[in-house]
DNA sequence: CCTACCCAAGTTTTT
DNA sequence: CTTGGGTAGG
């Protein structure tokens, strides 16, 4: 059938638009994805051409998903080359086509993980500085990208992540006093990655958009190859992604799809301003809006309505179900989070077993990562197959990177992390001896043969066996795949002998993935680059390559367990969100926060919406007693426990069906006896 | 200077 | 229950 019919009449007008620029405002549910494809082969059939067309998306995986739908919906290969991709994964593609118009060609791009090692390392070489503050590595790190993506300056940033926007006299002299220490360390930083090639995730976005700006010839360079951008989730867009892609607006037809009340990005500096100021910011453009719901029940939409109406943000939002009325959405009492996972285990088994449905019908939600290692735990015991989205990547597991380091110094031989990590790995070698290793390496400035200098300054047959792994795997520098081969070959049993916990259970079967992976990259720094960026997902604790990536079909039939911020634009037949408990949602760390506690609304909205026939919320009576025995407390006003923020305190009764389970006593005393043990069985002592 | 082991603390959300 | 910091022994 033709992606035409499929649509309705607001879609149809927003992807055959034809003028300059277009927002499409799109509540949850309302074919926001649907008409961003359809958009992509609207313009390919009308002659467009798709190399010319730059789909951006927030994850890989949507932007996987929508490219694979535009090409299945046009006939042959007319989308063949048709790019989607994130924001950072498109700017990191632009850096490497265009080596001398960003000038970062052979840069390292570094994950969370090395950033924070280097800020250790500066943290560490000032320690004079670093000593004086309280101040955390991580921390440094935050208000340095926080900084960098709200365009806001040093001070402001600080006192929006250490101080939570505080205003008053003694804040301010805080800030005064530790902001030249911190700027000393950031600067430092800053250093050490030109020195050593790197470039944060934020540093993508900032080379070309600086450069974008500046220069005249940048742009005429790009507004030859790109006709038309379309963008997704554009209410999570920042102030940096926004000057990345204003410069655009003189090249290209912009074409945005966003929601106001799914903006959950704000710790990232998300401003949904970029939404709202739209046709302010963007001259020759219009808004149009879809409104009818075609994933959930009404029954589904009347509590997010309900939940959105409670908000003081006034979102002009009520999403009406063009498919009806359905189940009413269930709220479940439970006593403590094994319960609830045995709870969840029970009734998708039930709904597996008797009422037909997958265990892909089923979605199940969490607040944060960790709260999931319980259902995870249940899961296993009781074979559900199931695969997480969103926490650590596989490329960002220890085991992986130790492997990957090797390749990393054959890529950019200024690496030090890289040079740390590969070199402590083995045997007698620490972080003293790695660093004048290494410093013997970078003194020599490419004077001298690597595996020559290794040899040289690790003495024995440990420097000749790294030598010459060195020089195995540069020798095969085009294939990447070979590489892994090699690297992997020399040091499987030094990795089996450091993770011995769970080699064979966990870590050993990663690597034949790795390998597979690397295989499907054409160049070292290419995977280097683009591989930490991708998305591989984990099933029952063993990676999981979306299907780009990976031939073989895996299992397919699996729940998924996602964080919300993961979620956004999943949907499925149940859905499960866990523990929408006081203290949760919204989130204890905001309480006195209304723009957080906002957002952690809106993080729930988003939640609530992803289902499309059955809606099942789970929260803790343990922490809903704790509020209710407290009454209201004397000191209301300071420290608030959540009962009055708390967003299902006042749920009308027909919205949801309650349910509360406890202990079930009756089979515990109706099971037989137990065998007696004897321990002292089996031993002679005659 | 390296490693292994013990004890303590503390857990959002993502590219 | 995992991570990190600190210490003792090699």
């Amino acid at each position: 059938m033709h992606l035409k019919e499929e649509l309705n009449k607001q879609q149809l007008k927003a992807v055959e638009f034809s003028g300059k620029h277009l927002l499409v405002l799109a509540g949850a549910g309302t074919g926001k994805t649907r008409t961003i494809i359809a958009r992509a082969a609207y313009l390919i059939e009308n002659g467009a051409n798709p190399s010319k067309i730059q789909i951006l998306t927030f994850t890989k995986k949507a932007a996987n998903e929508i490219v694979e739908r535009v090409k299945a919906s046009l006939p042959q290969s007319n989308g063949k080359s048709l790019n989607g991709a994130t924001f950072h994964s498109w700017c990191n593609q632009l850096i490497i086509k265009y080596p001398n118009l960003f000038g970062a060609a052979n840069f390292t791009v570094i994950d969370p993980d090395d950033q924070l090692g280097l800020m250790k390392m500066v943290s560490g070489n000032h320690s004079e500085v670093y000593s004086k503050l309280r101040i955390k590595p991580q921390q440094l790190l935050d208000v340095y990208s926080y900084a960098r993506n709200t365009k806001k300056n040093l001070t402001e940033s600080i006192r929006s992540l250490v101080y939570k926007g505080k205003e008053d006299n003694d804040t301010e002299y805080e800030i005064t006093a530790i902001k030249p220490n911190i700027e000393i360390l950031l600067r430092a930083y800053q250093k050490k990655k030109m020195e050593q090639r790197y470039l944060d995730y934020d540093d993508l976005l900032l080379v070309v958009s600086t450069q974008l700006k500046a220069n005249a010839e940048a742009r005429k360079l790009l507004s030859q190859n790109l006709d038309y951008l379309l963008v997704d989730e554009m209410q999570d867009t920042n102030p940096l992604q926004w000057e990345l892609l204003s410069p655009f607006i003189e090249i290209c037809n912009l074409f945005c799809v966003g929601d106001d009340a799914q903006s959950i990005y704000s710790f990232r500096g998300a401003d949904f301003r970029n939404v709202h100021q739209f046709k302010e910011r963007v001259p020759n453009a219009e808004v149009y809006k879809l409104e009818k719901n075609y994933r959930s029940t009404q029954e589904i939409l009347d509590v997010s309505n309900w939940l959105l109406e409670k908000s003081p943000i006034d979102y002009n939002k009520q999403l009406q179900s063009v498919r009806g009325s359905g189940e009413v959405p269930q709220l479940l009492n439970v006593s403590d989070e094994w319960q609830e996972a045995n709870w969840v285990a029970d009734e998708i088994l039930k709904n597996y077993t008797d009422e037909d449905r997958q265990f892909s019908d089923h979605l199940i939600l969490s607040r944060s990562q960790y709260y999931t290692k319980t259902l995870q735990a249940v899961f296993i015991r009781r074979k559900i197959p199931y695969v997480t989205y969103g926490g650590r990547k596989f490329l960002q597991a220890a085991h992986i990177k130790d492997l990957v380091s090797l390749l990393r110094i054959v890529n950019n031989p200024y690496d030090e992390i890289a040079w740390v990590r590969f070199l402590t790995f083995w045997e007698g070698i620490g972080e003293v001896r790695a660093s004048r290793i290494m410093a013997v390496i970078l003194a020599d400035e490419g004077k001298t043969d690597i595996p020559i200098l290794l040899q040289g300054a690790i003495p024995g047959k440990d420097g000749i066996k790294i030598a010459e792994l060195y020089n195995d795997v540069q020798k095969e520098k085009g294939k990447v795949g070979k590489m892994v081969d090699i690297a992997y070959e020399a040091m499987s049993l030094g990795l089996a002998f450091r993770y011995r916990k769970d080699w064979i259970e966990k870590r050993k079967a990663d690597f034949p993935v790795l390998k597979l992976l690397a295989n499907s990259y054409s160049s070292l720094g290419e995977f280097i680059g683009e591989g930490l960026l991708d998305n591989a997902e984990k099933m029952n604790g063993a990676p999981v390559l979306s299907e780009s990536q990976l031939a073989t079909a895996e299992e397919k039939d699996h729940v998924i367990i996602s964080t919300i911020h993961s979620a956004k634009g999943l949907e499925a037949d149940v859905c499960i969100v866990l523990n929408v408990s006081p203290k949760s949602f919204p989130s204890s760390w905001s309480l006195d926060d209304i723009d957080a506690i906002e957002e952690d609304r809106r993080v729930l909205y988003v939640a609530l919406t992803r289902a499309k026939n059955k809606l099942i919320i789970t929260r803790n009576t343990a922490s809903i007693s704790a509020i209710h025995s407290k009454a209201i407390p004397a000191n209301a006003g300071q420290q608030t426990d959540g009962a009055e923020t708390y967003f299902l305190t006042a749920i009308p009764d027909g919205l949801v069906l309650q349910e509360t389970i406890g202990y079930d006593f009756k089979s515990v005393k109706d099971a037989p006896e137990p065998n007696k043990l004897d321990l002292s069985s089996g031993m002679d002592f005659s």
